[in-house]
DNA sequence: CCGTATCCATTCCGATACTG
DNA sequence: CAGTATCGGAATGGATACGG
């Protein structure tokens, strides 16, 4: 029963981290996010094995990630598209990806004026505050 | 050779992904940002299998996401203690809490006015957006 | 207390072959 | 193109026993 724990996991981490899966699934995610969304298109762009992408991408849409929707351009088709809740996980790419490193073949621009986003922390007063002057302290709820 | 492959990716969420390794690295560096550092609190709060704690602790040493460090009350023994590196990951700890759930046993507050802090996405005018005004682009540098 | 070493079950992953 | 089915190897994970 392995890792199954971390689905009823008080920490929303764990609880995310058993809601992604594995590491595939973010990849996906982030695919998606970069407007793939076809079973093909995962499947060049990772390189993974096609059955794994067939429970990695079954076990997104039941977790309400990524929803079949039909395909724009050939109507015989499906394609999988982000949800609301999946468009939720852009700031885990991005986090990932400004922690990974500088030059990315993906970065985070604005829809609007097509310039570069980051990924800020800031204080409900809006300060913008750089990670060591965040801690993480035990609970409290919300 | 499974998933060593993403070592060289190019895509710094693919790399972010081997570096940090799987799931439990990740929670392991949510304990330590919580302030734990004994290899005893952390296979007690993880409720891992000592084994495996010690490869993903080795790991993550290896990686340059956690250093030895000599404890601070009893000078026998080691801690582990987040290093730059490692604390560079609180966006992706924070993003993955925010996505988890409201009520966290771990929220991320100001070290200094001990007010909540949220991760923003914000444009380089410092506009602050949402997940939907970003898009992800497919390239070019930085 | 802090690991290391061994054993075993489960799972993951990749390759391949096959269907519609 | 979009999967499904099966197989074997590798890695993960848990439990336990052992040593510094």
């Amino acid at each position: 029963m392995r890792r199954t724990r971390f689905a009823t996991d008080e920490c929303p981490v764990a609880r995310s981290v058993e809601a992604v899966g594995d590491w595939w699934s973010l990849l996906i995610v982030r695919d998606a996010f970069a407007g793939k969304g076809r079973f093909g298109e995962f499947q060049t762009s990772l390189g993974v094995a096609k059955n794994i992408l067939t429970v990695r991408l079954r076990k997104l849409v039941a977790d309400g990630v990524l929803e079949l929707v039909p395909a724009s351009d050939d109507s015989a088709f499906k394609e999988y598209a982000l949800t609301g809740r999946g468009r939720g996980l852009l700031p885990v790419i991005v986090a990932l990806g400004q922690w990974g490193c500088t030059s990315s073949p993906f970065k985070p621009v604005d829809r609007k004026t097509g310039k570069r986003v980051r990924l800020e922390f800031r204080s409900e007063g809006g300060r913008k505050l750089t990670p060591d002057d965040v801690q993480l302290v035990p609970a409290s709820g919300t």
